[in-house]
DNA sequence: CCACACTTAAGTCAAGCGACTGATTTAAAT
DNA sequence: ATTTAAATCAGTCGCTTGACTTAAGTGTGG
């Protein structure tokens, strides 16, 4: 077993060169414009088939590292879901929506790429699928929600949806776009993660106690 | 001088059939996974250089279409700001911002792949230039922008920076989500454009006006 | 100690790409 | 009627791509 287990770390550092090169060339150049062989060559193999052997298609690669990700938010998340227990303010659930992936951006060696990463592989029609698989594959997102739902005032089915759509993409490209603001120098609306999610959770808030049109 | 008309009238068709079919399949199969040559031949063109020929680069070709589509936003944004003079309620104002986008979608003939194509190019690293520039060059955009600074509740500049960035994220990508719906026939959370917009201005004016965290 | 499975390297292949070329069609201008 | 130039067509070019094959290296389990 632990015989495996030293082959094994050989290969495991490979795929993480070729999962670290491979986030970094996609959020810079976009997925598609990076090809199997560059991220191959970026991770410093040989071999032109690296990704394939040891991913299989590019859809799959990014599969591999949207999930890296995910763990490590779906940790911070839940430790977070244990502080707030049964709090019944929306402002406690929205924080629990946002605080654990903004955290995870700061906890990363800068420059980040995940964000930009998820932007563009959310909003690429042949990739988006596997995005939404595995975000909704989390268990403490689920939780989030459901917890998220007790407490928040009466709204009408389709303003609920839409209010958290809204949400979502929020914090998705608001991320993207901050992440892509600290790669180019340019000047960012907060100084850090921490205070970034402060602003995100105001506006979310408010996003969701707005009285609706009728 | 209606010599030269008539012969650019079927340049022009040509360039009209390339842009249709490009913003068709750039919406569904994303803009780098769909190479010129397949753009021409979807536009009925037998010369696989077409939109070289007519347009230079595929960045060109972005340009163009993103253009087309700014021009036609711009008439209706106009409209709305003529209607709305110098009123001095946020919500005016940001359906200003808002109700212009989502009519010139309802107006296009269904199914619209517009809203796709502005999401997947904004997201672009090497795209989003382009269409960061063709909104910036609209004056009526600046306009309204000016207008609904003049009647905002005091904000820190960095959280006025911030909530402006969330509400443009917020109409580009919920339209974009509501059109992949609708091309889908899965349920959407409004039954109209119009509609959706309403939602829309009622979150983003629940945003603005969300207290700010100190 | 050796045979083996796993990993990496190196190179091949057809297909598709953007860019380019020269010929042909079309309609305005002379 | 002839000329001219825009527009379209048909085909070629060098290059990159993903997929595949073959060979070499390496530590493990028998």
């Amino acid at each position: 077993m632990a015989a495996r287990a030293v082959r094994h770390e050989r290969a495991d550092a490979t795929r993480g060169a070729i999962l670290a090169a491979a986030e970094r060339l996609f959020a810079e150049r976009g997925v598609y414009a990076v090809s199997n062989r560059q991220v191959s060559e970026a991770a410093g193999q040989g071999n032109n088939a690296a990704v394939g052997y040891h991913f299989g298609t590019k859809a799959d690669l990014v599969r591999a590292i949207a999930r890296q990700h995910a763990e490590q938010v779906e940790r911070l998340r839940l430790r977070l879901l244990a502080e707030i227990g049964d709090s019944t303010d929306v402002r406690d659930w929205v924080a629990a929506l946002v605080r654990p992936v903004l955290e995870h951006l700061a906890e990363l060696p800068s420059p980040t790429w995940y964000a930009r990463f998820c932007a563009q592989v959310m909003t690429d029609p042949a990739l988006h699928e596997i995005m939404a698989d595995e975000s909704l594959a989390s268990p403490a997102l689920r939780r989030t929600v459901e917890g998220f739902n007790r407490c928040l005032p009466e709204l009408p089915i389709e303003v609920h949806i839409e209010r958290g759509a809204m949400a979502r993409n929020l914090i998705l490209h608001m991320c993207a776009e901050r992440e892509r603001a600290l790669a180019e120098n340019t000047t960012t609306p907060r100084s850090s993660w921490h205070d970034a999610a402060t602003g995100l959770i105001d506006g979310i808030v408010g996003l969701w106690l707005a009285p609706v049109t009728r």
